[in-house]
Formats: structure tokens, C-alpha cells, sequence
DNA sequence: CGAATCGTTGACGTCCGTCAAACTACGTGG
DNA sequence: CCACGTAGTTTGACGGACGTCAACGATTCG
């Protein structure tokens, strides 16, 4: 709204620009001790202004930094292998962007401005700084932790919202199988668990269309399903099945 | 799977039950230096066996512990006000429970065991106390943002899962409105920043629906809109519409 | 003034949710 | 061991919510 020019003649220090920061009294840095952050504040004397569809950043960047949102409105999306993407969120003043990179050192999703907005830029290193030597691995792996369920949210969420049932089955049934593979035991033929019921709620159908989906990859010959014994036969058919057309097939915003 | 006698009689120490424990090599006990823990090893020596059906914690229940799976199945959900429930995840071996309740000091979801399972109790104020004193705040409300995140998606998977477009669309406009209400906007009026196509990409529905619902909403005196100028009108309509019969009424599992 | 982006409207078809009923597996008590 | 209840799963018939396609306004911008 303001121009950049006027931003930065009214910054002479952080402590100044936070001053005058809206979202002061909800905001992260007031966590901070000034006395134990020497570096900080000099890295956030420059607010970043990003214009309508400039990107914060994108899927795979290295996370150096997070983000707090100053002025405007963001949206974060991740995109899948075909390019679709999925809006997991809309963000504004005083929110928290790029925690998701903290676990593997990449950005799992991408931040786009929806108009002329503005973000403090937090180093990352610069907060380790001060946690003390001692765990901080430990605290870093937390939040690694807790950042990836909110990712491995967003990904259940563009099953939901871009998929057909079939596909979005096939989906459920991969993951399992890598995550059993993960964990020791065989790809191709474990226990499931859960209920039908519960396959159905998690997936967002009815328990008739999982009955009945599980029938329709055993006659394919893509699984051999008994109760709840299973067992993978096709695992590139299943993959096949995931990758066929999907729900909203438009591309849009391919910039 | 084996009996709860032999896996106590195994344990003497928290060292030795981590020997034994098949999850050893992912696990985050392993990151944690056992000089500056002389509490924990303690606190972890036994771990907690529920048998299926039995829940780790339930929604509200007070934070104390983050836990870790040693064996079995879980899976986690929320309840909404209606009683309803949405599945949020399956968790397995080695996986991290109870961030959740980070950010507020209760959880915001519930865990229950699939089968007989096992987990390590690791309480998070023993955690706390190795993280020293300077900025131990900060990092906490880190992880608390971050599960808070995890926890929002968790929502916005309900919404997808269980509602009907115009339920959707409606607790959309009431989240909005919340949000615009606490960063010192009207809660009745304001500016929708996103087009109609990213609205429709994050509710998981087509552009079209979103035009026809705000029409619709519209004609029922709920709300005004104009391109991307909204008013709402009747804010409890608004929550009617919500809560209308939604998918997949069916109630189960009501223990 | 075109071109592009965004939003609206109508007609049509289908995926999949709903309802109803039968079948199974499993546990429990007589 | 069998009768019985319950929870889980399967199957079929039916219909509605909503996605798809197509065409037309509205707005912005070079």
C-alpha cells in the first residue's frame, strides 16, 4: 500500500520498525530477549515487500529463514508430480511462514502474495544462536516433527479435495505399504488394522465405496484383499490408477 | 502381541528397554544426551501398553507427555461439536504422539490404539528442563506454531471430508471473518484478497459452486457480495447453514 | 481498443452417498 | 457345542449433489 521508499526511511533500527509494526503484540520477536540477540536485530532492519503473485518461495528452496507477516495476505499450496496444486492455507498479519522447511532443510510447500504484502525475515541461525548449545538438536528435531504432520496434513488434504475414491484409495493403500516397508516388515502384503469404516472416515467416503473399490482393484488384479489380510499384486497398476485424470483437471497459474 | 508380563520382566532399566526396542534407530530418545536427563531415564522406564479400543489421551485432556510408538497401530482424530469424527491420521512404529497440545497445554485431538500397542512415555517438562533457561519460551511457542498448523489442516480436513459445499463455503467465510475480527478489521465486512478460483482449489470444489453458492447465500439474505467485496448479513444463518446435516451421518464408535 | 483474467449462468451427466438387506466372523452365555 | 447378538463387510437399487462443458459478462491493463 505504502511505497518501499517510505518504509525504509521510517526504519533506523529493528527496534524502530517493529515499533511501528501492527501486529507488535502478537508477534514472535517480542518473545525474544533484545540482550541475547545481537545479530537479529540488524537481519531484520529490512522488511521483504513482495507484489501480487511474487513468491516467498518456492517447493525445494533451502530454508534459511521464517517469516512473519507484516501486512497483506499469502497463500501456500504444495503441487504434486502433475503440476496440480493444492491451497492448504491463506495467511495473514502476524502469521508464522516457513516452519515447514525446518525438518529437512527444504521447503515442503510454496508461499505466494495474493496482493502487496510485507514479512519480517527471521534467520534461523541467528535464533539457534541463542538456544544454548546443548539439545538444541533435539528442539529443532520438535519442531521438525511437528511441522511434518502439519505437511503430511496438507498432502492428505489434496487427496481429499483433487482426487476421485479409486485414486484416493490407491493413495492410502501405497502409503501404508511404504510405511510397513519402512518399518521392517514386507511391501507387498501385511495386516491392516483398522475397520473399513475407519479407511472410509479417513478417506472422506462411505464405507460401501471403499467394500466396493476393493473389490474393483482385486478384479483389476491390482491387490488380493481378505478381511483385512492384503496383499499388493500391481503396485505400478495402483500407481497407474493414482495418476489417472483427476477432479479439477484445469492447470491454472502456471506462471 | 507377546503379553504385557515378559516385556516388563524384560525391562530393568530405560537403557536396557531401549536395547530391545525395535524402533531404536528412529527413535528420539536416542537424540537426547543421557547425562543432562538423569530424570527421564527414570520417567521412561516403563512404557504404557493399551489394549484396542483404549485411548492415549482424548481431546481437552491436559498436556503433560509427548509419547513415542514402541509397537502397534493408532489412529488420531478430532470431534466436532455435533460428536462427529474425522480421522486425522494412522501412526506406527517409531512415530511421535502428543504435539498437539504444545501450543495451548491441552490436546486439540484424540488417540486410540487399533490393536495392542505399546508406547514410551517421555514427559515434556523433563524434556524442558535440559533445553536451559534463555529462550526456552521461544522454542516452545516454535513447536506450539508449528502443530498448530498441523492441527489447522486437521480442520480444514474435516471440512473436505464431512461437509457439503455449502457448509464449506460457509465456515470459510466465518473463519475469514474471525480472523479479519482479530487483526483489528470488521468481522462483518471486508475485502476477500483471493480469486474465486483459490477459494474453490482450497475448499475442494469447482469454480462454478463457489459462484452459485454466494448467489445462493446471497438470495438467503446471509451475506452481500460483490466481486470481492463482502458483507455478512446474518451471521447465525451463517452457522445454520454450518451445522445442517452433513456426509456420512452415521454415527459409530460412540464408546 | 483488444487481450487476458476473472466471474457468472445454464444444461447435462455421473460419481458416489444413501438406504435397505443379507452375509460373515466372532464372542458370550446357556 | 449351539443359539444368539453384535460389529464388520458386502451387495444392489436409486437419486441427488456437484463437476464438466460451453458461452457469455465484467474488469483490468497494456
Amino acid at each position: 500500500m505504502h511505497s518501499r521508499r517510505n518504509s525504509v526511511e521510517h526504519i533506523s533500527t529493528a527496534r524502530r520498525s517493529c515499533d511501528n509494526c501492527c501486529t507488535r503484540k502478537y508477534c514472535l520477536v517480542s518473545r525474544i530477549d533484545e540482550r541475547l540477540t545481537p545479530g537479529l536485530s540488524k537481519a531484520m532492519r529490512h522488511p521483504r515487500i513482495l507484489a501480487r503473485g511474487e513468491r516467498l518461495f518456492i517447493q525445494g528452496d533451502k530454508f534459511y529463514s521464517i517469516y512473519l507477516v507484516r501486512s497483506g495476505t499469502f497463500k501456500s499450496y504444495i503441487i504434486d508430480d502433475t503440476g496440480d496444486r493444492q491451497i492448504t492455507g491463506f495467511h495473514f498479519a502476524a502469521d508464522i511462514l516457513g516452519l515447514d522447511g525446518v525438518q529437512s532443510g527444504r521447503h515442503g510447500l510454496e508461499i505466494e502474495a495474493l496482493e502487496t504484502s510485507s514479512v519480517c525475515v527471521v534467520p534461523f541461525c541467528k535464533l539457534e544462536q541463542d538456544f544454548g548449545q546443548n539439545q538444541s538438536g533435539l528442539y529443532r528435531y520438535l519442531i521438525g516433527a511437528a511441522s511434518g504432520a502439519a505437511y503430511q496434513q496438507s498432502y492428505l488434504l489434496m487427496l481429499l479435495g483433487r482426487l476421485h475414491a479409486a485414486q484416493r484409495l490407491a493413495s492410502f493403500l501405497l502409503d501404508i505399504s511404504r510405511k510397513m516397508g519402512e518399518r521392517g516388515g514386507s511391501e507387498s502384503e501385511f495386516h491392516l488394522t483398522m475397520p473399513r469404516y475407519d479407511i472410509a472416515n479417513y478417506l472422506g467416503m462411505a464405507v460401501e465405496t471403499v467394500s466396493r473399490l476393493f473389490k474393483r482393484f482385486e478384479k483389476q488384479n491390482l491387490i488380493k484383499v481378505e478381511r483385512r489380510h492384503l496383499k499388493i499384486i500391481d503396485r505400478d497398476g495402483l500407481l497407474d490408477t493414482l495418476s489417472s485424470d483427476h477432479r479439477f483437471s484445469a492447470l491454472r497459474n502456471t506462471a
